[in-house]
DNA sequence: AGAATTTTAATTGTATTCAATTTAATTTAC
DNA sequence: GTAAATTAAATTGAATACAATTAAAATTCT
């Protein structure tokens, strides 16, 4: 087999594997998260929204790295289950902001277990775990804009 | 801000970082696949069909991790541009057999430069990309079955 | 000021992804 | 040998993702 077609091989891709833990990773989320009544994207604009109140969909996109054509739906979501509210800038009415609500600050005690319970199906060690860390930071910031 | 919270801030998630780096990279193979006509999934079904020539759906599924319910869409639209055949097992009718066409034997040539030009939008060395795919490879296999 | 451009969300349409159910075929147990 | 259990795909329904377009508001340029 030559050079290219090793490329081409799915255990020399680290895109494929990247792409499959990702979503291997989400699904040990969903009976976490069904527990609280979240799905992972609603529980990561919560996180978003636990540490900073208020958040227009812009941010909330650049934080997550999601379109409006994402979050909109998602935004409605949260809001029709009364855990954030949105509402125009009055100083920018094209920006639209969110703000966690009560009910959705009051999910953050029941959500602090997640993280913990996660990381306790994942196989890595300490170092491994802050290695991948970085790396994936390292990945991603290189995509920033 | 207590232990409790601090893991539920986003900076702290690994599993975000993932989520979120799959997605950008996933996105970058889009000028590359649409040239070509193929959308990631139908990439990594076709990178598996290119080096087995037949495979069933189950097989598909467990060297993906996919389940019927996502290939069988994407094995009808491969199907349909004629790049797979599908037919069932003889000896167990409950099988699908997918096997690569002329056609999509072809488009092999064309799919052989895209690793290469994945790779080079990837901002780790060497090094930090054999140790990513590593840690990878051991988080995955920690979720098979 | 007023036109052109840019920005922000929402909308639309396509393709995934996955849980849950269904159907048909095969295997296992009795 | 047949009933029960298992297996493999397909189907259905909900929730994402994302590109492309649209609409409204703000900014820039002259």
């Amino acid at each position: 087999m030559n050079e290219q077609n090793e490329g081409l091989r799915l255990e020399n891709q680290t895109c494929f594997r990247l792409y499959a833990a990702a979503r291997e990773v989400m699904k040990s989320y969903r009976p976490y998260l069904d527990a609280i009544g979240l799905t992972y994207t609603q529980y990561i604009v919560l996180i978003i929204l636990w540490e900073k109140r208020e958040c227009s969909v812009k941010t909330l996109g650049e934080k997550l790295y999601l379109d409006s054509g994402t979050l909109t739906p998602v935004l409605k979501g949260l809001e029709a289950k009364g855990f954030v509210s949105r509402r125009r800038s009055e100083s920018d009415e094209r920006v639209v902001l969110v703000r966690i609500t009560p009910q959705g600050e009051a999910l953050r005690e029941k959500a602090a277990g997640v993280p913990g319970k996660i990381a306790a199906c994942i196989s890595l060690d300490q170092a491994e775990a802050a290695e991948l860390h970085r790396l994936l930071y390292k990945l991603l910031d290189s995509f920033k804009k």
